[in-house]
RNA sequence: GCGAAAGUGGCGGAAUGGGAGACGCGCGAGACUUAGGAUCUCGUGGCUUCGGCCGUGGGGGUUCGAGUCCCCCCUUUCGCACCA
């Protein structure tokens, strides 16, 4: 369709003109004097993208204009904005899709970031160009690596055999938070387990920190309580039990306290219930398995492990909850009651969490009750519940509160009581202590693949692990034609003999490179530091302009990285902090966690056939009217439900609002009951978007929009101009040009102010006040603003309908709220 | 199982303890047009004997008044999931 008249709306026209406009007025472009000399300086972030072969899925259009329009919103109200944008390249996801497509990661990346930024171009975002960062781009990841060897030098990254979870499909290990399910979060393979050397950042240092500061960051509810959970504080007690000689005379207790290798530590939230510790249960990959088994229990306690380890995550964690396990033939003693118990292993215990060993007290754990009911070990009650006694028979494990009962000295005692006095006990027969214990595990950053940047490590005979002196950054990552994984363990990079060939940097002789890659979090877990300073190439980040921009204000993304990303940035800027880097121990004050969206009420997948693809809708409709209605679908933080036709809302109220200023009338008197509503509309939108509460406040420019056109009447000028500054955020476009045409020669983003609103313009002199009878809505009055009760009073009384229901009826009491409403509460 | 959030018209969704359903889609009637996914006007929760009555997942409670607060239950979604 020809748009000849420029009297009609044409998007793609508006859009185009204005997109060019932008670029070459360097509208979104800071330099670097303007981001040293910023007033009011605003670092607005969102998620970086993975660019994949497919396009900006409609869930990144989201969070972007979403961010998008609060950026654009604080800058109309006079802050500096820094919206950076940039690539998040590296990783598995990428490397699969370039050995399915038979292409090379390093020509699929820059046709893809090619087609990313023509689409984040065209949804008009207020990108800052000149910053962006790609995370393959040697220059980036120089200093990933230079990061890797600041933890490395503080010690914070080290080298250990680990258990860790190998993939078979994608042939590489993954991190725990990668395990969804026992399966690969990727390819859904189940997970098997190995053995590697793998380097691990120690996160788990400052589990209590992480935790600690969420008390005090501006984040979603839903992203804090995620942490919280991840992180996984327990309060509780380590107790050792000594091991039973092979003779099995007894050992007294505390003679053996000292001696860490015939111990078996475990940790316990209920050492109040040590008395009915019966057995106990090491995970199958517990190291003292080996020495404590028995001759004649090895054959069994051998297969046992071998079939738990082969099908390891797996089955153990999604199967089957069925308890089982072998008899090791060792025995240790309780610490508490001296007796004998055996060791079994099983694998419903977990090497990864606490010491990996048990103790096992049936009657008060249900899956140590179903695993003694399973093999016949004794079950004894150590706590009576409220009308329980010490006998009562347990059907299943007691797990509430109650008495202590079978232990000892401590009958009688409420548990919470016994706990301290039991521990105390212990404590002094060095048999136990107070001990803390998180879930959270240290971040195993090493993968066996290609796409990543090389972990910058030399292996020496001589020196061993040695690091890559910093004025040798970036170890670049080669082109290699094979980068197909195997499952030998290492990474392909491990077949280019010329590349890992080298010198130790520390003797000078012969040396091997690391041939392990870093996980892909790393990279993602200091972009924004980057952001501001990508035209530094002799520094990962400014200390000047860092100190002025840094931390980010809001940061915008989707609650899929609430505990990932997240709580790598955290760590990682935790860590810099700590080595003086920064100045700052969070990066991201605000966070708010965008929606999703869903399409017809379903899921959106690939497989279903019905995603959103964004062009043709851009193409047809628009930008600006893609955006608005993505913003009007429903609460941004929570996301909503696209349906095809609704756009047509957000169609038709541009076609309005763009006829509405251009048929407007210039001479005309601003109504006064739509000058009432502009006040009002101000302070909501304003208000709302402050707190990214999009489609409220877009339903209230409509409201308004209504209210101006109001039984077809021509708009003001000064009735759409402040409309046309709100709607701004959300169509930059559409309003650059209208603002155009009202005569400003600037850009809107640069010329104009927010409206303010005047709270005494925005009352009427009236106010409509319900009237109720019994809490009933009878009728509806108009009293004058500040009228004085009983003028109210009466004035409700004397309605038609009101009256009817207060005829012959006893009135009670009244309650009136001024300027709401008035309440009879009458009797029959 | 644990944790979090949420249940409101045909649909997406609005409602500081005070007029339930704003705004929009869809639908109905009409206007202007050579034409139009344009634009404009009016209507649109259910029932109704046209007086009203009933309505926010179900059941209790607090209150003059509850979608909103409290208790119990049901359902859905998401996260974690043998975490000792």
């Amino acid at each position: 369709m020809d748009n000849e008249d420029p009297k009609d709306y044409s998007p793609s026209a508006v859009e185009r003109k204005w997109q060019q406009r932008w670029e070459e007025r360097g509208t979104n472009r800071f330099t670097r004097e303007q981001l040293r000399r910023a007033e009011a300086p605003f670092y607005n972030l969102m998620m970086f993208p993975y660019p994949s072969a497919e396009g900006l899925h409609v869930g990144n259009i989201y969070a972007f204009t979403g961010a998008d329009v609060h950026g654009r919103f604080r800058r109309l109200r006079g802050e500096q904005v820094f919206e950076p944008i940039g690539f998040d390249a590296f990783g598995i996801h990428s490397e699969n899709f370039a050995l399915k497509q038979g292409v090379h990661p390093m020509d699929l990346i820059p046709a893809n970031i090619k087609n990313f930024t023509r689409q984040l171009k065209r949804i008009g975002g207020m990108f800052d160009w000149a910053h962006a960062a790609d995370t393959t781009d040697p220059a980036y990841y120089r200093w990933t690596q230079w990061i890797f060897i600041q933890l490395f030098k503080a010690g914070l990254a080290e080298r250990k055999e680990a258990p860790v979870n190998w993939c078979p499909s994608c042939k590489t290990v993954l991190a725990n938070e990668q395990v969804i399910a026992g399966a690969c979060e990727r390819c859904e393979t189940p997970v098997e387990q190995r053995r590697i050397a793998q380097w691990f950042f120690r996160i788990t240092d400052f589990a209590q920190r992480l935790l600690d500061n969420l008390e005090w960051l501006d984040w979603s509810e839903t992203t804090r309580t995620a942490q919280q959970n991840w992180i996984g504080r327990s309060e509780g007690a380590e107790l050792r039990f000594p091991l039973q000689p092979r003779g099995g005379e007894r050992v007294p207790r505390s003679a053996e306290a000292g001696r860490d290798w015939d111990i078996i530590r475990v940790f316990t939230t209920r050492p109040d219930t040590v008395f009915g510790a019966t057995y106990m249960v090491l995970a199958p990959e517990h190291p003292l398995v080996d020495e404590l088994t028995m001759p004649e229990h090895r054959a069994a306690v051998d297969e046992y492990r071998d079939r738990s380890v082969a099908k390891d995550l797996v089955a153990r964690k999604i199967e089957t909850k069925e308890k089982t396990g072998v008899f090791t033939g060792a025995c240790c003693i309780n610490p508490a009651t001296d007796e004998p118990i055996p060791v079994w292993i099983a694998d419903y215990v977990l090497l990864e969490y606490g010491t990996g060993a048990i103790m096992a007290v049936p009657g008060h754990d249900q899956r140590d009750f179903d695993f003694a009911f399973a093999f016949g070990l004794p079950i004894r009650r150590v706590v009576a519940g409220p009308e329980e006694g010490p006998d009562t028979p347990l059907a299943e494990a007691w797990e509430g509160p109650g008495t202590l009962v079978h232990s000892g000295k401590f009958d009688g005692l409420h548990v919470l009581e016994g706990k301290r006095r039991i521990v105390d006990w212990l404590a002094m027969h060095g048999l136990a202590e107070w001990r803390i214990n998180y879930r959270l595990h240290d971040w195993c950053i090493s993968r066996q693949r290609y796409w990543g940047p090389p972990i910058p490590i030399v292996h020496c005979e001589q020196c061993g692990a040695v690091p890559v002196p910093e004025d040798q950054l970036p170890v670049v990552l080669p082109r290699v034609e094979n980068f197909k994984p195997d499952d030998t363990g290492v990474s392909p990079l491990a077949r280019d003999e010329s590349w890992h060939r080298t010198s130790c940097p520390s003797c000078g002789g012969e040396a091997r490179r690391e041939t392990d890659v870093s996980d892909t979090f790393l990279d993602s877990s200091w972009y924004f530091l980057r952001y501001p300073s990508t035209d530094f190439d002799d520094r990962p980040f400014d200390p000047e302009i860092t100190a002025k921009w840094l931390p980010v204000d809001t940061y915008i993304g989707g609650n899929e990285h609430a505990v990932l990303h997240l709580m790598y940035s955290r760590f990682l800027n935790m860590v810099l902090h700590d080595l003086g880097h920064l100045s700052f121990e969070e990066p991201f004050t605000k966070f708010r966690a965008h929606g999703l969206i869903t399409r017809e009420g379903a899921k959106m997948s690939k497989s279903k056939g019905n995603v959103i693809v964004p062009d043709p809708i851009i193409e047809e409709n628009g930008a600006d009217t893609f955006r608005l209605y993505l913003m009007f679908i429903g609460p941004f933080e929570e996301g909503g439900d696209y349906r095809d036709e609704g756009i047509q809302g957000p169609y038709g109220f541009l076609h309005r609002l763009w006829n509405s200023v251009v048929f407007r009338e210039d001479g005309a008197a601003t109504d006064p009951e739509v000058e009432r509503k502009l006040h009002r509309t101000i302070e909501q939108v304003t208000e709302q978007l402050a707190e990214l509460q999009y489609n409220t406040a877009i339903a209230a420019l409509m409201e308004y929009l209504n209210a101006v056109r109001a039984g077809g009447r021509k708009a003001a000028r000064g009735e759409v101009e402040p409309l046309i500054v709100m709607i701004a955020p959300f169509c930059p476009h559409v309003a650059e040009e209208l603002w155009e045409q009202l005569g400003h020669a600037e850009s809107i983003f640069e010329g104009a102010n927010w409206p303010t609103w005047d709270e005494a313009k925005a009352r009427s002199d009236w106010v409509p006040i319900a009237v109720q009878v019994n809490g009933k809505l009878r009728g509806t009055v108009t009293a004058d603003r500040g009228a004085p009760r009983e003028a109210v009073e009466e004035l409700a009384r004397s309605d038609e309908n009101v009256a009817r229901y207060l005829d012959g009826a006893e009135v009670r009491r009244v309650v009136y709220v001024p300027e709401r409403l008035v309440n009879f509460v009458v009797s029959s």
